[in-house]
DNA sequence: CCGGATCCCACACGATACTG
DNA sequence: CAGTATCGTGTGGGATCCGG
C-alpha cells in the first residue's frame, strides 16, 4: 500500500525486471526529479502558500532566474504544482501547489526536519573521518 | 524538535542569515549528499541487513564500481554506514548501517514508498502536460 | 574480493543579455 | 513582471586498467 518494506522498495529500484530500465523504475524515476538542488526548496516554500514568480526569487535569493523558471516546469510538468497566468498589466503568474504536490511534501518534510535537527551530528561525524583520514 | 514548520525549515534553508552560506544551510548540506544517484538506493539496501561489497553490487546491478566505493565512503563519512575490514584471504568488507543512517532511513523510506505508490499518477501528469505542449 | 587511479564526457547549473 | 536564448563551466558519473 503506502508503506512499503525495504525488500519491496529494493526489488522495485534495482532494476532486476527487464521491463524496468533505469528510467522506468519508479522509486529513481521520482528521486531524481526532487534530487535537483532547488527543487525541495521551492517545494518548501509552495507548501506554506502559493507564490508568485518574483516572490519565490526572494524567498530563494541564490537561485538564478533560469533555475527558478526551469525547477518550477518540472514541478508542473509531474503534477506538483499548477501554474495560473493572470492577463493583467504587467502580467503576474502564480504558483500553487497541488494535492498531489502538498502529498509528496508531506514525506519530503520528514526528511528535511530530520536533517535540521541532525546537522550537528552529522557534521561531527564528518570531521571525525577527516580526521582519522589525515593518517595516510 | 523533530517536525519543523515549512516557515521554520525555510528560514533554515534559504540563506537568508548571513552566517549561513549554502554549504552551511544544514537542509541543504544533508539533501545534497543523499540526492546522489545512488545515495538512496544503497541506503535502501542496508537498512535490511549488513551487506558485503560484492553483494551491494549485485543488489544494485548498474551501478559501476568507482560509484558504488565512492558513494559507500561518502555514506560512511556522514555517519550513516559503518565499513568493517575482515582480514580473512582473500580479504572482505562489511558495510552496515549504524543508528543514524537507520534514523534517516526511516524518513527516506516515507518519499521512497510515495514514489513507488503515485508513479503512475506521475507519469500521466508528464504525458498530458507533454501533450498540451504541443501547441506549440 | 575490494577497491584505487586515470581518462573522458554529458549535463546541471550559473552569468549575462534580450523580449512581450 | 515573467520569462526565453545563448554561451561557458564544474563536476557527477561511466569505462577501463591496475594493485594488494
Amino acid at each position: 500500500m503506502d508503506q512499503r518494506t525495504p525488500r519491496e522498495l529494493l526489488s522495485f529500484s534495482s532494476c532486476d525486471k527487464q521491463e524496468w530500465n533505469a528510467d522506468n523504475c519508479p522509486v529513481r524515476d521520482v528521486m531524481n526529479q526532487i534530487a535537483g538542488k532547488w527543487a525541495t526548496l521551492l517545494l518548501l516554500a509552495l507548501s506554506e502558500k502559493p507564490y508568485r514568480f518574483g516572490e519565490l526569487r526572494r524567498l530563494v535569493p541564490d537561485i538564478s532566474q533560469r533555475m527558478l523558471t526551469q525547477t518550477l516546469r518540472d514541478l508542473q510538468r509531474d503534477g506538483y504544482v499548477e501554474r495560473t497566468v493572470f492577463p493583467t498589466k504587467p502580467p503576474s503568474v502564480e504558483y500553487k501547489m497541488t494535492p498531489l504536490g502538498h502529498s509528496l511534501f508531506s514525506r519530503l518534510q520528514g526528511v528535511m526536519s530530520w536533517a535540521a535537527a541532525h546537522h550537528g551530528e552529522i557534521r561531527a561525524a564528518r570531521e571525525k573521518f577527516d580526521a582519522s583520514e589525515l593518517a595516510a
